[in-house]
DNA sequence: CATGAATGAGAGTTCATTCAT
DNA sequence: GATGAATGAACTCTCATTCAT
């Protein structure tokens, strides 16, 4: 494939994700996506023929640009204290909940109740063990550090991710306030942080 | 309205939750409604314009069935232990986040996604207000009997609530395995319980 | 199906006769046959689904037009001689071989190169043997009444019919003058008739 | 042209001829003789604009390949007996009968459907003519012989073309099995040959 | 009230054809 | 010559919605 129809690919990946963004999943035709890239009809089905195979590149767009665990886990300073990391995860996480705009959650959660896959494909399953793989090794250090209190690494880590996609999806159905996201982020740290 | 006309519209809205349950909000159409209920095309018309309108009546039929805030305390034994009945209210979510033939839940997602409304007017909302103080106030009561440690009822009620959301999202965009939802809920009552 | 309803199916399969006649069958489309009828785009599907169902019907109204064997049988009178029936079904066989017009002749064979049916299955096939059967036992009696050789009957009905085929279709792709279909029904005759 | 070119277009009448055998002549597009050459969409139409044109090169082609009148005649033995040389034509044309995969007789036939063609300039007729001037000049001989009743030679060979065409149709639109073709072929020979 | 035929807007998809490189 | 991206016309098909009966 050519630069120029990479270039072509890209616009219409970051274009689609705009419309996902604004529209979620199921409201985005081919001809939204046609429209919004200012291209021809027939132009678009040189690169993809359905809104399927473009909101799975634009989420694994998505994915690539957070890096992977590795990645994250070596920008982490050796001294740095569980409780400072977690606190850090959350405010990205906070930040997350809140963002309406830019954010593929809703375009997302309608694509898989829809497209339902086995864990062993899923790519939002993938996504969430990694997040427990990390998650979970961050809170292993805090308790052997003494930080925190002598949970299941993995199950406490599930736990914050189980809660957080739970006030997502409460923020985009159901108008939850800021105030009540913060209580939640505080709550979590209370119950897992050993306060002398 | 006629005895009539109420069955015709109650027949409506018990094929409507089928076709919910079955294949989400978006993907219903009149015209599925229409062929569930046997029923002509015009004759929907007379009692439903849209899916829209549907929806929320299945929704409010879904709460009505459900019982209010009162109903559940009423039924609660007064010397019933707080654990005990968190427990059974958890057993209830648990029910209900594995359930996915039967469910209401992504309809109900899909649908809000897409008609967002204010907290003011939400009937989700109010449901979750609504289970925000009655598990509080089991909460506090377990407090008082010194069954659960000293948090703030109404977060640990919402951190609850958001996680069994979490979790019902979880269960249907990400496969996850009965398993892991046990643990969590073990989980919450480890982490609200006081042992000994 | 209502009067009404049956009356709107009759239409659309006359006007849609007269285009595979006049364009033959893959250059029918379902928006040729929406604007020959004057009726809306969705309208027509309310009746048939795609051009291939539109033209069995079409075929099948076709035939019942031509009575069965039985029916033509009982048309002829029994004195007649063979000679002069076999004449006459020539008669009508070459006026089908000429007329291009008003004949479903090329969209019926256009519709089986596409859609090859088995003999057990195949409409057209069914018409064959039919005829090969009425042909036959016409055949059969000349030979016995010593007007005509001695042949197998229905090799010879088919030897007849195959014939017609051919030019039938050289008719229409090789632009094949009267006079000679003309000679060629005059050589069947003469083959197969007795002439002292 | 050069020779590169003419390779091409070489290139392309046989992926082309390819096409038309499997698929007839309607449903090959210029997309498809594209794909199977494995050249440019522009490329194409620098050597062809249509698949008409493709066809009746194709079909050139193809007569070509099968040598003129000259050719067919120089090849048969003078002494060779008319019923023989008959019975070998009959061969070949049965072996075209049944040959459903590699041969051009479908699509040619939608060709001329579609493109009708006056006599003087139709390629097809063309062809007819000249098979009826060989097979006409054999049964001359075999007449002179005494092999074969005294017939119109033309007219007897015009027969045997028609009902071979019949066949050919026959076989692809109603299924018509190969011991009806055997029958057909023995029955020309019986009417034509002198037996005893 | 109830029916279901009818309409027309709109989405999807495929290709012949062109054209800048 | 050759490429293949791009265009736009044409067709298919589905529904929400209306309306005469």
């Amino acid at each position: 494939m050519s630069d120029k129809s990479n270039a072509k690919k890209q616009l219409i990946l970051e274009r689609s994700r705009e419309l996902f963004c604004k529209n979620g999943y199921q409201q985005v035709t081919m001809k939204d996506v046609v429209e919004a890239c200012g291209i021809s009809r027939g132009g678009l089905y040189l690169y993809y023929n359905n809104t399927h195979d473009i909101f799975l590149e634009v989420l694994a767009m998505e994915n690539d640009g957070l890096g992977d665990e590795k990645d994250f886990m070596s920008r982490i300073p050796n001294d740095a204290s569980a409780a400072k990391i977690i606190g850090y995860f959350l405010k990205e996480e906070k930040k997350e909940i809140l963002n309406k705009t830019d954010s593929l959650t809703v375009a997302t959660y309608e694509f898989f109740f829809k497209h339902f896959m086995p864990a062993g494909e899923n790519p939002l399953r993938k996504n969430f063990d990694t997040s427990v793989e990390i998650l979970g090794s961050l809170i292993l250090r805090g308790i052997e550090n003494g930080e925190l209190y002598d949970v299941d690494p993995r199950t406490a880590a599930r736990n914050i991710l189980f809660l957080t996609e739970g006030m997502k999806i409460a923020a985009r159905t159901m108008d939850i306030e800021k105030k009540i996201i913060d209580q939640q982020l505080m709550y979590i740290i209370d119950t897992l942080m050993v306060t002398e």
